[in-house]
RNA sequence: GCGUCCGUAGCUCAGCUGGAUAGAGCAACAGCCUUCUAAGCUGUGGGUCAAAGGUUCGAAUCCUUUCGGGCGUACCA
């Protein structure tokens, strides 16, 4: 937002002296030390490397050449050549009415108008509950979107799924032992198969339903087995999503790719554009022409595809429905498949770069300080509903988002249950509900806010550091959507409370002067406003009261 | 072996498109509630930024190598 202020200013001066700078390369920023003003700029640093010169004469001619603006006090060089820049108080005044004004589209960008985005996550096949790990996805997929979104995007949030692959015979072949053995106690259980106890709860149904009918292991009977876990399965994953307040758009089977051709068209294309090859009875895509160190297979001898086929046409259908950002959300288990999609993609004559995948690394659950391992397959699973009940949806949600992406993530189980000051979450949403209790307060005593209050009148360092930490919301937005990077924001809300916190204690707002009420609750105002925007793209709630 | 992510305070992690004395939370210690929520605020201690080279005015940040750990490396997904 600073920008906005000092961009302007900065580019005359620079268009007088006759460089040019690139896009992305002025920008402002907080210095750790305050003797070093409001913000603090490196251009001259940064453009002493262009034009071969010393930074402090560069520093010098910018400064000489910098027209007069009713936003900046002054403009001194220090150091090796930093800008340093103190502002006037008609800055802060037209940033924080522009706050207030925007509401809760304060931190919206454009940077994305015009353009499409879908951002594919979760994307489990249907052969059981999601389990803990899955929140990393989900949490990540979900504040992605919505990163996208406030970045300017037209966004649809998609789930990919497959309801035909080996994942799902095993489904049935598990469903139908359990039922077998309600007959026969030794009739043997697949080896990996789904070991949960609702394939036994699924196998009891089938029994009260139709008896005797589905005994023998045939084309039918497992065909109703696999029905009837797929539909559980949906079932019980949409109602987790829903309680961690999740939805999307769409929800796009892989089987549609067969139906409608589009994995034969991958095939046929392959193979005419000469990326792929028949050997040993399998089809071969010449991965090592895109840096591979072997070529993989797409279709199996057995005439089934590997999964690389579907991915490399799922891939393509989305590139055709014309979206201009694709991204992808995988674990670093899955890693494997994206230089394979990158390069069916590109072999097809179609944009990859348009093509993001997010890799997040593995989480560990840790519970009383030791290792905890939830199984899939087991069938004492901890699954995600769990972990969801033990906390809240919010927690899981911000837990899983609070560690960079390409960090191992560890999650304190007994940290995420505990239900007070040490969980980093309710520090922020208790800044909230103090100002929404303020407000009250401030309406019970009769007080009217005026939100075009003169708040030249703010001169504590704490009143000062916080309007700065909130103008810095929109670009905030900018970094964390560009880098599809959600802890960039939650670092960032965790600074607002700070602020928040400290200014609160450090200012009172009732029985004071009434000037200064009212621009203490302009800027008490400004900064539910930030909380309530930044919780709103994380998905965890502003509470009110706490 | 190859690819990839990581190695920063006792623990969990920021900082990494190079910039001014390396930060936060928790833990430890010391303070702050007759007034707007103490789930809060303030202060103290705590670091060879894994190691070694290199690039330069300047490196936790970029490059190379080494060591240590995670995840991959299927005619599984």
């Amino acid at each position: 937002m600073i920008e906005l202020f000092l961009s302007p200013v900065f580019e005359t001066a620079f268009s007088k002296i006759g460089i040019e700078i690139h896009e992305g390369q002025l920008f402002f920023e907080r210095p750790k030390n305050a003797e070093h003003g409001d913000f603090a700029t490196t251009i001259a640093m940064m453009l002493a490397k262009q034009e071969k010169k010393n930074p402090r004469a560069i520093a010098e001619q910018i400064l000489a050449n910098l027209p007069a603006s009713e936003y900046i006090e002054s403009v001194e060089i220090a150091g090796a050549g930093f800008l340093n820049i103190r502002c006037t108080p008609k800055l802060f005044q037209v940033a924080l009415g522009s706050i207030l004004e925007k509401g809760s589209s304060f931190g919206r960008i454009t940077k994305g108008k015009g353009l499409k985005a879908n951002v594919e996550y979760v994307s489990a096949n249907p052969t059981g509950p999601l389990h803990p790990g899955h929140g990393r996805n989900i949490a990540l997929g979900d504040t992605i979107a919505s990163l996208l979104d406030w970045y300017g995007y037209d966004v649809t949030r998609e789930y990919y799924f497959n309801n035909a692959g080996n994942q799902m015979n095993m489904l049935a072949k598990s469903i139908h032992a359990r039922y077998c053995q309600l007959f026969d106690a030794e009739y043997p259980f697949p080896e990996n198969g789904y070991n949960g106890l609702y394939i036994g709860e699924l196998a009891s149904t089938l029994q009260q339903q139709f008896g005797e009918a589905y005994k023998e292991e045939n084309e039918q009977s497992l065909a109703i087995c696999k029905q009837v876990g797929e539909e559980w399965a949906f079932a019980a994953i949409k109602k987790t999503l829903k309680t961690m307040n999740v939805h999307h758009d769409v929800y796009f089977n892989e089987d549609s790719l067969y139906t409608s051709g589009a994995i034969e068209k991958v095939i046929a294309d392959l193979k005419e554009r000469d990326f792929a090859y028949e050997q040993d009875g399998a089809v071969w895509f010449k991965s090592t022409l895109f840096g591979a160190d072997k070529d993989r297979v797409i279709v199996k001898s057995s005439g089934e595809p590997t999964y690389r086929l579907p991915d490399i046409a799922y891939h393509i259908n989305k590139l055709e429905r014309g979206f201009d950002v694709v991204v992808d959300i995988f674990g670093a288990d899955h890693i494997a498949t994206v230089p394979d999609v990158i390069s069916g993609v590109k072999a097809l004559g179609f944009d990859s770069d348009k093509i993001n995948a997010v890799i997040y690394q593995m989480v560990v659950f840790v519970r009383d300080g030791k290792l905890f391992k939830p199984s899939k397959r087991k069938g004492d699973a901890y699954t995600l509903d769990d972990l969801i009940e033990d906390t809240s949806a919010d927690i899981v949600r911000y837990f899983f988002l609070m560690r960079s992406t390409n960090t191992q993530l560890e999650f304190d189980l007994s940290l995420a249950a505990e239900q007070s000051e040490k969980n980093p979450l309710f520090y922020l949403q208790y800044a909230h509900a103090r100002i929404c209790s303020l407000f009250e307060k401030v309406a019970q005593e009769g007080i009217d806010a005026t939100p075009n209050a003169d708040i030249s009148v703010l001169k504590e360092v704490a009143e000062m550091e916080l309007i700065k930490t909130l103008m810095r919301f929109p670009t905030i937005i900018e970094k964390a959507s560009e880098q599809t990077e959600p802890q960039i924001l939650c670092e960032y809300l965790r600074d607002v409370a700070n602020g928040f916190h400290a200014f609160y204690h450090n200012c009172r707002i009732m029985g004071v002067e009434s000037s200064l009420t009212q621009a203490r609750l302009v800027l008490a105002n400004a900064t539910r406003t930030v909380l309530k925007n930044g919780f709103s793209i994380l998905g965890v709630a502003a509470p009110e009261r706490m």
